[in-house]
DNA sequence: ACTCGATTCAAACATTCATTTGAATCGGGC
DNA sequence: GCCCGATTCAAATGAATGTTTGAATCGAGT
């Protein structure tokens, strides 16, 4: 079963590193507890990808691309309509499909969010070089679908309401699991992201629709 | 100069780790780098301090003190006033604390922001306890700050928004240096964080006063 | 001037890691 | 039924890590 098997085991290992990676990080997990954990010989994985940080890219890439997919295919959607998307529905699109994403039943899914969020802060430069090339396109195209939703927005105020709603979501997700005991909340998990989603919402637009800055006149064109 | 010298290196061991923990992660960082940019011997580390761990927790402790110590006062100020702290002044004390530590001329407490911000969500059981054993009782009282100064609003929905707020703040500071190459920001990095404490309260303000999500009645109350 | 505890230092130790090696094993194509 | 490329495996390799060791060095107290 030359072929069958090369699948099988490429997918153990992508899987059990998904896992891995997400509970230890990526420099802390080891191939041996990934091996293990897959099932297969510890050589397997540079036969099957060359090196540990050719097994993170696939591992990264394989997911990658269905967030990319469904974020982009909402927002054609959304500029196909007949009327400008909001401001609202564009949020949606975007951290709505991360926390749906999240709160997948597939616990593969759920692992991959933790371990995408994680890498986001990780200090490895090889790391977020990944996610960064993945992302970027995704990413602008998003910051301009908001430039065009809020055009009396500066648009310095928008790249960086963009980025504290990331910010936001990144700590919703991860807050379940890490943060959760620093406040002593307590809600059963499932719970907790099916109700996540709403709240999230009303805080990011919140933030979004703020009144600007006094004095925030940005006095350098671009 | 048998007390003076201890002094020097412990500080000179403390301020190298704080700056390659926060450049390159407290498990990825080694103690040969550390003591290398100290000038020092490597085993000094381990007779200063007794082990690796034992100076992780002593770079955290000897900075969240200071934090604390601020906010803290802060607090008490705004409590022992005639009237009763608005939300927008409870969130100037804790998070402006930590926006102007990051904006401060001294290296050693940016590298410091930079740290603790990622230790948060780092996958290490260890440096989590530690920071969350520090912090506790601050978010405690900030936590009760918030209920009392929002009573309209429901407990869980508070503690969310915080958690939320902490993520767009951690995200703020994290970002000038990691997230900004994924956005195509290049502001210069010390006028990027003076502009970005009252555009980082604008939006916290905005998303934390948001209209709840609709058909939130808690089923449960506390 | 000397002694003694505190501190520094170079070297070694034991462990863990990613990677490589070369033989063993598998299974479809002739 | 046999062969050969693809795949698996146990074992070894070499580099990096935290920690320990025991001698060398320092400097205040007498």
């Amino acid at each position: 079963m030359s072929e069958r098997a090369t699948l099988q085991t490429s997918e153990l290992i992508l899987d059990a590193a998904e896992a891995i990676f997400a509970a230890d990080g990526d420099t802390n997990a080891s191939l041996r507890a990934i091996t293990a954990k897959a099932g297969v010989n510890i050589a397997a994985v540079n036969y099957h990808f060359g090196s540990k940080d050719a097994l993170i890219r696939a591992v990264l890439e394989r997911r990658m691309g269905m967030l990319n997919q469904e974020r982009l295919r909402l927002l054609d959607a959304l500029e196909a309509a007949d009327e400008p998307p909001r401001p609202s529905q564009i949020v949606d699109a975007y951290f709505g499909t991360l926390v749906r994403f999240a709160s997948s039943r597939d616990p593969h899914a759920r692992a991959f969010t933790v371990l995408i969020e994680r890498i986001v802060t990780d200090p490895s430069e090889f790391t977020r070089a990944i996610v960064a090339e993945q992302f970027a396109h995704v990413l602008e195209r998003y910051r301009e679908a908001f430039y065009r939703a809020m055009p009396q927005v500066p648009r310095a105020e928008v790249t960086w309401r963009f980025q504290f709603m990331l910010g936001a979501t990144s700590y919703a997700l991860l807050g379940t699991r890490h943060l959760g005991p620093l406040f002593g909340v307590e809600e059963p998990q499932q719970r907790a992201l099916d109700l996540l989603l709403p709240r999230l919402m009303s805080f990011l637009l919140g933030g979004l629709r703020a009144p600007l800055p006094e004095s925030d006149q940005q006095d350098r064109p671009t």
